[in-house]
DNA sequence: AAGGTATAAGTTATATGACAAATATTTACA
DNA sequence: TGTAAATATTTGTCATATAACTTATACCTT
């Protein structure tokens, strides 16, 4: 008989694939059933998984709902599917868990995120920053002082690209921590500094933008600096010093006139 | 006939859907299409999408692609399709993004995850506790509250109900903050709690898991006290002192020799 | 025999048509 | 007017066919 499918890895000719339970849409059901034979590791990484037609008989369903339940799938971020190939087992990322994160943020986002943001920073990153500055390779050392340089080398009106830089910046202290959870976690927050970041620059005076470069500059430096000598303390006392300007910067822009001031009364 | 790429019926408002793009895959293309009208909130939580029929002529595309973009949008937590009915905004939940960062944890979790959960609730959660003692309403004190009586009403053998009370009395905590980047953020850590306990009670004395649990209990205790007086720096140090302990726990039950060896010597 | 090319086979992508199942709307009736 | 039945709409599943792409094979040239 041709029952057996793919065996992967192991000896272990029982199928990696659970029975179908009773849920609603067949699409779905085959969905967890592939889902938990990827979660227990049936199918590793980049290892492929039978093809259309023989999960349509394993099932006895459609070709239809195995199509949507790989699309399903593909999503989520658990398979690929290439087109003559077939669908394998994504190299597991964090970007689609990211994403979604992100994708929440901006969904919610009724314009008060960015407070929560900068409070999240004020609590979480002083503490990165000294943990980073106890793991930090010279590797990332080097990569953060090249980040430094792209930051100075960065035009004054790219306002863009000179966000993007800051949040790499920050991105980095976070991976330096060598610890995965605070690396992924602190994600969605950097992502969408710049988001934030160009209204507050948005409504900043142009003469303002150099001087605070500058201190942009600075307090990029004196982070550098504690966590390059290792010093835990000093790294979170800057890192806590640089995230304390970021919020008066974002609250001095919101001065002349908040936004939801209703009209009628001005000066 | 069904060339026409028409402009919905009658004086033509602006389509809510852009062009699609040169992307592969069609039901791809229509994802983004689709995505980004939610995103653009050109159509709200709730709202009714148009039906499988109207979008394959809208597109000029046969129902096979609409129907996989709605699984890969589904998927996502964007819509809920309801058979007979139709396609809706999926009213926003952090649930599917959550549940995102829990699957990539999970998959990637090489058996050291649990440190890095650890040290990150080392980092995080003093200072969450902190911020909960200025921002806890009565109602969310009453939760606590609440939370700590099922956690002395629990049987001192039924590890999996503890363990689930204990992280929800940390999301409680991470709720009362009333930051919901901050809540958000810390589920995942707590979502994992349960999955590590567990191989750490399995390890534990039988002996041992009364005085722990005692210790538990006044650990919480503790940390509602300070939370309930609106004492940040104690609710802090209390949370720290509890995490610290946890932290013991966990290393002392990897003490006797890793895995596999049974546990020979007790007091 | 080695290497490249054309061909064939396998697999996914899309289209179409049909019917079932669930829901929504309208109609008919009391 | 209110309710129930009938009808229409919409999504779910199946089946078949063809296009587009990938991989494997056979063949040819050198």
């Amino acid at each position: 008989m041709e029952e057996e499918i793919h065996s992967p890895a192991g000896g272990n000719p029982v199928s990696p694939f659970q029975k179908i339970g009773s849920e609603k849409l067949l699409s779905g059901r085959i969905e967890e059933s592939i889902e938990s034979a990827i979660r227990k590791k049936q199918y590793l990484a980049g290892q492929k998984l039978p093809t259309e037609g023989e999960l349509c008989k394993l099932f006895s369903v459609s070709r239809t709902v195995v199509r949507e339940a790989f699309r399903r799938l593909s999503a989520r971020g658990l398979v690929v599917i290439r087109q003559g190939s077939g669908a394998y087992v994504n190299e597991i990322s964090s970007e689609s868990a990211i994403d979604s994160i992100n994708l929440y943020l901006e969904l919610t986002d009724d314009g008060n995120m960015i407070f929560d943001i900068i409070r999240a920073r004020q609590l979480f990153e002083p503490e990165i920053a000294g943990l980073a500055a106890l793991y930090r390779t010279t590797g990332e050392l080097e990569e953060l002082a090249g980040n430094m340089e792209e930051l100075r080398n960065c035009p004054l009106d790219d306002i863009e690209k000179e966000t993007e830089i800051d949040s790499r910046f920050h991105i980095l202290i976070a991976k330096a921590t060598h610890n995965t959870v605070v690396s992924l976690l602190m994600r969605p927050v950097f992502d969408s500094m710049p988001r934030f970041k160009r209204s507050i620059f948005a409504k900043n005076k142009i003469d303002d933008r150099q001087a605070e470069k500058r201190r942009l500059i600075q307090f990029h430096e004196d982070i550098y600096q504690a966590i390059n000598s290792g010093d835990s303390r000093e790294a979170a006392y800057a890192m806590q010093t640089h995230i304390k300007r970021s919020e008066r910067n974002f609250l001095d822009s919101l001065k002349p006139g908040v936004e939801g001031l209703k009209p009628g009364v001005d000066g």
